[in-house]
DNA sequence: CCGAACGCGAACGAATTTGATCGGAAATCT
DNA sequence: AGATTTCCGATCAAATTCGTTCGCGTTCGG
């Protein structure tokens, strides 16, 4: 925890440790070090060894030992902690994941929205690539937990958004939680276009996150009607938890490539069908 | 405390928190831009340069390296977001303007934060800057109404975020509007940390915008103290809405270059001094 | 008491990063 | 459409950092 250092004033280059001090272990300088870098984040490999007293040499072993222990993640010049940088590589590969049928579901369902509504959108690549078309219609207001949409839609000024409160979810950027739940309890629009992971005929739509459903059942709750845009890849799959149930949904809007069964038994279960055509 | 970047390495301090500025890592770096990039939509070259201090070759290699990788998308002037040009609004320029004044605050606010603390952080450039810094603490509780704010601490797990609901306004990125007030309503944190338009001794924090003032006020009423983060372009200087009552400011932080004067008024009226050196 | 093993620091070549410059391409203006 | 300004790509040079080898001193086992 707590290190008391023997002596800590001037050691020259040339003064090695003959003099019988105690030496430090090489386990207490590494969690020294360890210490610095949670603490600052990023420290530089200098600061480093002027602080643990040692060589920028030493420094460095020590850093590919820990390196190597996925404590830190060494760098040009110095060590950062791990995690905090190269992150969301994950999240935005996904943005370019089939693109091209998200492009074409956003296009279908920006026909469902009228200048002047007032419309639900909820998280999810899909619907930020739709909330991208929403700039062109005049006074529409909006209400979304997803930053994404958010920050999409505030550059134009003829939309009006309104941010469910709540805690961040930051894997997806959306807000969740109770309050994002509770903000949503008096509102009532006309639409809501919300995303998710899996979609079937017998249990609607789904969601692995317990949640994230719970926010994507008060989005569809505060809507009379409710717009899923999902791809193909979603079509078909179930996944944990349950957020709408097929007969709460109103539309679909996917892809050609989804299976004509299932397409086919939501259908008869009354939800209309918006296939794109890639 | 001096702070020249080019660090004499001849000098054997035993401070372990060394003074001298570190050298930017090439990763942080990236991180940066990526961040720039995705809170404007659209960020031209010489503003990614300006922000992070290099020249303007090597945003251009690290743009071509992140493009590589899917993050963004560039093209004549600068970068964009991936999957649509979104935005032709031009790239916008408020991004870094005297980023090492706002830098230097931002280190010496994050002082006055500590582990476990619950906080409120309102919106601005300069307190985007002190959100970067709040990474590092453990299990910290944040609630903000700016989606940079957010934006900034989401990539961090051990940084609880809360977001207020209400409109969003687009020029700002932030939220305002009576749902906004209205859920910091029951809150209690320690400490917030606003910012504003100007700040003098007679009438404190003001902001020339009427909703955002609005939400300024709820932001400060949620903590038991106000620590203010302005740069000396704003000390001194009045605009419309009071926000914060000068005895209601606890803590200033600023720099060396604000009127003296102003910051002694101030300091007779009980608001401690936290003043950055450039 | 002695030799081997180990940790640490110094030195030097190699590799990486960064900034500057210049010709050519692209975009904008007239 | 032509001219001009701006921006991009590539090569080069300087600085810094990294990896490796070697030497020195200490410690441990016999």
């Amino acid at each position: 925890m707590n290190f008391t250092w023997p002596v800590d004033y001037d050691r020259d280059v040339s003064d090695t440790q003959s003099d019988g001090r105690r030496p430090v272990f090489a386990a207490e300088r590494r969690q020294r070090i360890i210490e610095l870098v949670r603490a600052n984040g990023a420290v530089s490999l200098r600061e480093l060894a002027q602080a643990v007293h040692s060589s920028e040499v030493t420094v460095r072993r020590d850093l590919r030992a820990l390196e190597s222990e996925g404590l830190l993640n060494r760098h040009h010049g110095g060590a950062t902690l791990p995690g905090e940088l190269s992150r969301e590589a994950g999240y935005t590969q996904k943005v370019s994941l089939e693109s091209a049928e998200k492009a074409a579901i956003a296009d279908l369902a920006g026909a469902l929205v009228e200048d002047g509504d007032a419309i639900v959108v909820g998280p999810g690549t899909t619907t930020q690539e739709f909330a991208r078309r929403l700039t062109r219609h005049a006074e529409l207001a909006v209400v979304t937990n997803s930053l994404l949409v958010a920050q999409v839609l505030s550059a134009s000024p003829r939309v009006e958004v309104m941010l469910t409160g709540g805690t961040l979810r930051g894997s997806i950027l959306a807000l969740v939680g109770s309050a994002a739940e509770h903000s949503l309890a008096g509102l009532r629009v006309r639409r809501a276009f919300i995303s998710g992971n899996g979609l079937t005929a017998e249990r609607g739509l789904s969601t692995p996150n317990m949640q994230v459903a719970g926010v994507d059942r008060a989005l569809a709750g505060a809507a009379e009607e409710v717009v899923v845009l999902a791809d193909h890849t979603k079509i078909g799959v179930d996944t944990m938890v349950q957020t709408v149930a097929p007969d709460r949904i109103d539309h679909l809007v996917t892809d050609d490539a989804a299976p004509r069964d299932v397409l086919d038994d939501l259908s008869a279960r009354g939800v209309r069908l918006h296939v794109a055509e890639i």
